[in-house]
DNA sequence: CGTATTTTTGAAGCGATTCAATGGACGTGG
DNA sequence: CCACGTCCATTGAATCGCTTCAAAAATACG
């Protein structure tokens, strides 16, 4: 924690070290000589804002782990329409479909903020969880961590108004991605109202209403593309239906 | 596959044989020692109609591979409204929480036939995939294709109307449970219109509505708690939203 | 300062829900 | 075997939440 003292923080390191990486949820546990093997395998692979690291319907090649930056995945549907699965940030990881076979991705990975990653094609990181069977159980810990929050996030799609399902979102959110500052907690991503629309299956005109009454509340900040909240508590009210107070 | 001549197939054998567990996914790929080893580390768990593994909120004690049967996964909100995230067929697993520490089991599973599972402790099971590396990659496998699988269906729940949903889940489930009889397919799993409105996030009037409709065009027929898919390509059409030749 | 992008607001329309009431299937006991 | 009660499915009518489309306002950026 006090070694990357010379590193600037908006400049990460081209190579991590074995000490960023023994903090990721998929490596914990294994011994150093394991990370090394495992950091000797993988490259590093940048992104500028905008580009995909890799996108839906290509063969499903290499397995990533994000270090520094934040990542969009989403998905288009047959017809065009764009759904956001969920934002990876540093220590996620993605595309994880590459280490069953040749199967296309299923979601478009692409950087909404200057991201830097690790990657190992899918046979390298196979043979690396066969050698070190820690790595398939964190793995295994990571993917049942995803399927409940999936679990959890069609259970409010199928049975939660839009008001609620767009306060679980940003409740969620903070969750992953929050900042406290001195107004509240900052949602440190960029984030237009058509992103928020997409994450929670609705369109940009109910969550615009929606967050404009939040706002009149006093119980979000709203900034062009950036979201504080003001009081959680009041969107935790909102979310489980409480009467407002 | 020939092994099993003597025992009657409506009454399972207690304990399942290595060959039926080597067919079984999550142990693709294992030597018979390994097998022997699994197996011998099992106990058994039978369940009656309406019975269940287990409770939503218990803390998790055990995985299990349901063997033979079929198993309804079920949340209820803290309103009290239920939602089915899924059936389990015979080789597929439940209760992967366990692996992962002393959480809570996000979901209760409850035996719809008569059901026969193998069940292991998280601790040994946990063991099991330390000593047999190559469970923890399939077990990866089957949680990353059923990632897959929640995203398709968040991504419907977002973007398509209550009636495309519908045909997607018939489809999903005759791929899943689907026998063929000489009137078409017929989803061999007790299946009420509530359990079709919980499976989609609509409401019974809306599902038997629907169903009508496709009675009455011969697409499908309808039983009481049974359904069978007459015309499948009409439902792909539906599904995919074409126009109605 | 002008243009492009994002956000807000208004009004009309529709799909789905809600509630109530009926209809039909199944199993059980007389 | 028929009559009954229970559970499940259907149908209709009223209502509402959300979408849709149009247009204006606000904000960022060159």
């Amino acid at each position: 924690m006090s070694r990357k003292a010379k590193v600037p923080a908006d400049r990460p390191s081209v190579l991590p070290s074995v000490e960023v990486l023994a903090q990721m949820g998929i490596f914990l546990g294994l011994d150093e000589a394991a990370l090394d093997e495992v950091l000797a395998a993988a490259r590093t692979a940048a992104a500028q804002v905008g580009e995909a690291y890799v996108c839906q319907g290509e063969p499903a090649r290499s397995f990533y782990l994000l270090i520094s930056g934040r990542v969009r995945l989403s998905q288009v549907t047959p017809e065009g329409q764009q759904v956001v699965m969920r934002f990876v940030s540093p220590g996620e990881e993605f595309g994880i479909v590459a280490v069953l076979g040749r199967l296309p991705y299923p979601v478009t990975a692409e950087a909404v903020e200057p991201a830097l990653a690790l990657a190992w094609s899918g046979e390298v990181f196979n043979g690396l969880i066969l050698r070190h069977p820690q790595i398939g159980l964190n793995g295994m810990a990571m993917l049942a961590e995803r399927v409940k929050e999936f679990q959890d996030r069609l259970r409010e799609a199928g049975t939660q108004r839009v008001e609620r399902r767009i306060a679980n979102l940003l409740l969620r959110l903070a969750r992953q991605a929050g900042r406290e500052v001195d107004e509240g907690v900052l949602i440190d991503l960029p984030l237009g109202r058509q992103d928020l629309a997409e994450m929670t299956g609705t369109t940009l005109f109910t969550v615009s209403r929606t967050l404009s009454a939040w706002e009149e509340r006093g119980i979000i900040g709203s900034a062009r593309k950036h979201l504080t909240l003001r009081q959680p508590h009041a969107l935790v009210a909102v979310a489980e239906d409480l009467p407002t107070s």
